[in-house]
DNA sequence: TAGGCCATCTGGTCCT
DNA sequence: AGGACCAGATGGCCTA
């Protein structure tokens, strides 16, 4: 049991500070109308009614029961007024912890900012949600890196097409694998499908994250022959 | 009006 | 101890 802190009731001046306006946000007025008034400020208390009408009680013994009350009284604004700093300390570090925690939400919709604005952007300007940016994300680099190899390897784009889409798989290329095993975590629906270990394998249609036509699937940066031959890479305007 | 997306608050957990 | 990170809850806004 902490011993009573002497100090004044910091959750007065709290209240005095409009801390934060924000919806849903309970405000520090909110916050100290749950406290216990502290005893100063609830209406001074009864004040000993020595020798009060109706005092029956002998002088000596009067004097030692309002000695004893009033003891009991000052334990009691102390509790209050430490309960009340407690309470006004915890409300100052969440306050403290909420802020940082919208500013590290705002650095994290920057950092999307950021990735939106170095992905390929589409014609009605229509901004990415943030699955949508992250996924468009991981298709555009598995398949800009997929270019890459397919360079490296010298093959033109006819052959590059035949590496890509198998005999089997004429309806689109194959999307890129599935960063983990764990298909719920990747997505739902058709995002979700089997992971490919490789893009180059026989794939179907449930294997792709985004279907032909998709937006989210059509990348201009490609070379022409791959975006004019494979029927997934939409040419972008 | 239901559903999707988003911002914010919040408490818990882990890390430095 | 304090900060970072995370996930759940909540409410607002927008659209089909």
């Amino acid at each position: 049991m902490p011993a009573p802190l002497e100090t004044t009731c910091l959750s007065d001046l709290d209240c005095a500070s409009s801390s934060s306006d924000l919806p849903g946000f309970l405000t520090d007025e909110e916050d100290c109308a749950r406290l216990p008034p502290p005893a100063s400020a609830s209406g001074s208390p009864a004040p000993a009614r020595r020798g009060a009408p109706g005092n029956s009680g002998a002088p000596d013994v009067a004097g030692a029961q309002d000695n004893e009350q009033e003891r009991r009284r000052r334990r009691g604004r102390a509790r209050v007024r430490s309960e009340a700093l407690l309470h006004s300390l915890r409300r100052s570090r969440r306050v403290k912890a909420n802020d940082r925690e919208r500013n590290r939400m705002h650095n994290l919709n920057a950092a999307l900012d950021a990735l939106r604005s170095v992905l390929p952007s589409f014609p009605d300007d229509t901004k990415l949600t943030k699955i949508e940016t992250l996924r468009f994300a991981y298709n555009y680099i598995w398949a800009l890196a997929e270019t890459l190899r397919l360079a490296d390897q010298g093959l033109p784009g006819g052959a590059a097409r035949e590496r890509l889409l198998p005999p089997q798989c004429t309806p689109c290329l194959p999307g890129p694998p599935s960063p983990t095993s764990d298909a719920e975590s990747w997505g739902s629906g058709a995002a979700a499908a089997s992971p490919l270990s490789d893009p180059s394998s026989p794939a179907t249609s449930e294997d792709f994250a985004y279907g032909p036509g998709d937006p989210l699937f059509s990348f201009p940066g490609l070379p022409k022959d791959l975006l004019h031959t494979t029927p997934c890479f939409i040419p972008f305007h």
